[in-house]
DNA sequence: TAACGTCATGTCAGTGGCTGACATTAATTT
DNA sequence: AAATTAATGTCAGCCACTGACATGACGTTA
């Protein structure tokens, strides 16, 4: 009854979609919104859940925690990540099996980078959510290494190749994100992977 | 008057000290024993102070939440680290700084093993310990990169290189833990850099 | 030694994240 | 139209964590 008369429905609007008008979208944009307001401590998901024409119950059954919620894409990005990696060319070391597939990926595109800027400023001043991102960086990781060893790749060497390509891939991020003439994502893997190798070989 | 009677507290004999005898490490072991007793979340932190001989509210004053209380030793390693790093030879490129600091940092002995062992099997079994793992050995690399930043080397180098120690360390960590034949640690730290040397350059 | 100040701890009340159990209602199937 | 399924709501409760205040042990100083 109360969860009806909310605040934000209307813009995704009730009723088009007959029941649930995403409501799984709908609690995304409303967090986003309330943590970059409020900040991520001051939000109670019950004010995300209400924002959203839900129940702070609801809110529960669609994410895992109050933290999941900003991170829905991480899935598809690991299935492309892995994908990259099976396909890539056979003659490549493990490393630049991993950054080649960062470079095909197709997910860090400019129509992404404005809300990931945003997201990306939300966690820049929150330890939590900084956790969380290293541990989906981590499963990355971990999904990477998998895919290399179904490569024929043993380990450790496909451990080292997928923490080594994480750690190109948070610096080529890094890049995509404050850069402003808006070079393709794959253009900072490649300058990131150079980097990595100079600092490697040269004293 | 309820806090006193208690199950542990004789282990580290009260009054020996005097009032507070070592409450931070009786809340360590109390905290050890019950995760691995009944697992991470089957643990309420009222059990662990009341193992202890204390109240959960002086378990709070003492970490700063549930899972702190595994990872007591990481500020003295990220200290270390930090001098390694700024004690190490001049003619070294990045990563060997980072890796020759690892190698000299007097921190994973045998007599650390055993624990550092069944702490490892706990956070094996546990996502959240492990997120607050990840976080610290983020905190590693940072403190690691502004060490080479204070050496000379410039950004995303120095960041870069300390990824891909802590790319290192985590292999090397990984085998000083499984090593039956009781390995040094500097001599899995040598062995993952030769292992990241060939994932980088070997196709 | 008695008064005083300090510091670790205890007590209590309260917020909020998260869960299980059960009820409700829109949508789908038969 | 009835029966079924799926998404949501309601309610009660556990527990992590915090602020405010009280207490008791220790050292200091008059």
């Amino acid at each position: 009854m109360s969860a009806t008369d909310n605040q934000l429905a209307g813009t995704y609007n009730r009723n088009m979609g007959r029941w649930k008008n995403d409501a799984r979208g709908r609690l995304e944009q409303a967090a986003l919104a309330l943590y970059q307001e409020r900040g991520f401590e001051q939000t109670p998901v019950a004010d995300i859940a209400a924002r959203a024409g839900l129940t702070e119950r609801t809110y529960f059954r669609h994410f895992a925690d109050k933290r999941e919620v900003l991170f829905g894409g991480s899935k598809e990005l690991q299935e492309r990540l892995v994908r990259g990696v099976a396909e890539a060319a056979p003659h490549l070391s493990p490393l630049e099996v991993v950054t080649a597939a960062l470079e095909t990926i197709q997910f860090f595109v400019p129509e992404r980078r404005e809300h990931a800027r945003q997201r990306q400023r939300l966690l820049e001043t929150n330890p939590e959510l900084q956790e969380r991102e290293l541990m989906k960086l981590a499963a990355l990781s971990g999904a990477a290494a998998e895919a290399l060893r179904s490569r024929g790749v043993a380990e450790p060497a496909a451990s080292l190749a997928a923490d080594a390509g994480m750690a190109v891939f948070r610096a080529a991020f890094g890049h995509w994100i404050d850069d402003n003439d808006v070079q393709e994502f794959g253009h900072h893997v490649q300058q990131a992977l150079e980097e990595l190798r100079a600092v490697l070989l040269r004293p």
